[in-house]
DNA sequence: CGGGACGTTGACTCAAATCAATAACCGTGG
DNA sequence: CCACGGTTATTGATTTGAGTCAACGTCCCG
């Protein structure tokens, strides 16, 4: 409710910037972005495609709208969300670049999901109905697609991989190996950095409470896996962090259990006093 | 463990009664069953495929494997699932005719799921080293890929809107109306039908315990939104499930319970004591 | 310096996991 | 035909993880 006026608000003052700013560039372009390795050069340049850019909180499309455009992230991360008739939100996952947004929608017309801008994006965008002959015309562009449809089903995969999962804990583990594992596929450091979506996304995320996610990251640092402050998260312990993230039914007590009730002496317990206030073993502390 | 095992042996079983019977077909047969309107008929001719049986139990590829061959669902259903290294398989959906299997296994060169038959199936298969040269020669085959992938995509986002429900009662409702929708999809009736996975499957997908799923199944039918023996399903109530299916956070309870259901008087609701103990509202009972 | 969104933490409650026992089902074979 | 083991399904008793509600602290932007 209140998120959709402030979506609105957001969309009209990007528009005064930037007013529907759809800044002409090839199909080159987006081969490239692709990292196609040789693809028809000449070709590929006759192909008009737009480049677009986006604030954060702005909306590259809404669900249920007419699918006119298929859009190649070339920057920045966008949250992909679907809401139910009441209202909730669930969030379906995250891309960023290189990523396709609207690949989707190829076969009915319409946007399945939404997507906004989580910070500084932007994208190319390809319109919807050039896409089937211009795969004809141009093979690279069309091994793109059938990458990127592969790629798709496997990054859903994952949100299963991570709703599967039985603990809140284990959850915002495999959550947060798949997003250092992204950070690495980036060329980032896989150990130390900055969330771009709110708790409340990562609860829809991993299909729990808002209040759960915090109580996980709390649980998490007090394991010494990880100091959180706000966003930022700096991963202490991969390794452990990843054996939680395995884990399955019950047997996650070998990562995860033998802190709880016990001191945790074994990890390195630097959690000498459990209560001091906010962030005991927190990051912004140090 | 065991699953293992059984799998194993009735592999073998299989392999005996049909020793790897992979019968010579041709791309013509696979547009044809996808319904592609009209097609090169005699270029798609010329494409060797094949074709090939798979009794209940059978696996048809296993995870991890090199993927050599992307396949189209002729009859019957499948069960994909993926294995956790600990042994925990979950369900990552059901495939019946007219669906791909494999396709996320072409950026990859391994099937990153496994492929079980869950009745009597057949599929036709082609080689995947020959899908994107294929898809250049025969637009009508680029477009079925296309297709598939776009409905893949919306296939997995299915199962994270079950997963995504808050009550299993709400999870297993939501699956339910996916069932009959598939099945009335294929033409088949959508309020009584075969279910051809185990509870053990379902409550996989559903993302709970098993015992979970069968007290579901029994406080559905004390709503008398359904009767159930075994694998045979009954839909006493669709548009309450479908409502029910709808609920989201809290306010399931609307749905579920008294108020809502005065909206559709039609259907009997006798729901008047939400605990009437044990096999009210049962087929088997009665 | 508000105001509003975001984040953390506590108390309470309940739905569902777990453990476990029983009962139905099915193919096999005496 | 029924007895038999194995798998599958239902149901009960118990415990606990996480949802909900609510209060409070924090950050940021106008």
């Amino acid at each position: 409710m209140s998120e959709i006026h402030v979506d609105l608000s957001r969309d009209l003052c990007a528009a005064r910037v930037s007013p529907l700013a759809n800044h002409r560039c090839t199909m080159a372009d987006v081969l490239r972005l692709m990292q196609v390795p040789n693809f028809d050069l000449e070709a590929a340049e006759r192909v008009p495609a737009t480049m677009r850019r986006l604030s954060p909180g702005d909306t590259l499309f809404h669900e249920g709208t007419h699918a006119e455009t298929l859009y190649f992230v070339r920057g920045g991360t966008f949250k992909l969300t679907c809401t139910a008739e009441d209202g909730y939100e669930q969030v379906l996952g995250f891309a960023d670049v290189r990523e396709l947004l609207g690949q989707d929608a190829l076969g009915v017309g319409e946007y399945p999901s939404t997507a906004v801008a989580l910070d500084e994006c932007s994208v190319y965008g390809v319109p919807m109905r050039d896409v089937l002959s211009l795969s004809q015309q141009l093979p690279a562009f069309n091994a793109v697609l059938h990458r990127a449809a592969s790629l798709g089903l496997r990054r859903r995969a994952q949100l299963v991989d991570v709703l599967a999962a039985v603990s809140a804990e284990v959850r915002l583990a495999r959550f947060l190996v798949q997003w250092s594992r992204r950070m690495g596929g980036m060329g980032l450091s896989t150990t130390r950095f900055h969330l771009r979506m709110c708790r409340r996304d990562i609860a829809s995320y991993l299909g729990v409470a808002h209040a759960t996610v915090s109580r996980s990251f709390g649980a998490l640092a007090d394991w010494g896996l990880l100091s959180v402050s706000n966003r930022d998260v700096e991963i202490l312990g991969l390794a452990g962090l990843e054996r939680l993230a395995r884990s399955t039914r019950r047997n996650g007590e070998d990562a995860a259990e033998a802190p709880r009730l016990r001191g945790m002496t074994a990890l390195g317990a630097s959690v000498a006093s459990p209560r001091l206030g906010p962030g005991a073993g927190k990051l912004h502390a140090a």
